[in-house]
DNA sequence: ATATTGACTTGGC
DNA sequence: TGCCAAGCCAATA
């Protein structure tokens, strides 16, 4: 059993919480994860998601809006694919403002409505 | 223990 | 639009 850190545990929560046909960036998910600016330990996180978990990876793209993988690898193939079943299109290689999450939607559902004093 | 990598982001040109 | 540099820091070597 490989100890996963508490860190990667909690990216894969959020990203877990992203809603069918939405998408997230890195470092969108970073920031409700409460650990703003590290949108790359978003990517390593993901990248040791074991391959039978039903964390939907797919979900989360680059800043750009577009997958964070060469056009011409299999797993850009494979996330685009996962993508289309959901409904996200993607227009000359970016998923449209509209299918991104809205993140105070998120933040509730993680953290609780309007906890802030 | 030190060095390099990387599924990123942002700002500047 | 695109490329580059700097910032970020856990994971890996």
């Amino acid at each position: 059993m490989t100890q996963v850190s508490p860190q990667v545990r909690k990216i894969w929560q959020v990203v877990s919480t992203i809603p069918r046909g939405k998408v997230a960036s890195y470092g969108q998910v970073a920031r409700m994860a409460g650990m703003p600016g590290r949108a790359r330990l978003v990517g390593a996180a993901l990248k040791q998601l074991p391959d039978n978990s039903p964390v939907p990876w797919h979900r989360v793209i680059n800043a750009s809006g577009k997958i964070s993988f060469p056009p011409t690898s299999p797993e850009w193939e494979r996330q685009h694919q996962r993508l289309l079943d959901e409904g996200v299109i993607l227009v000359r290689g970016k998923a449209p403002g509209a299918a991104l999450v809205e993140e105070d939607f998120l933040d509730n559902l993680l953290w609780g409505p309007d906890e802030g004093v």
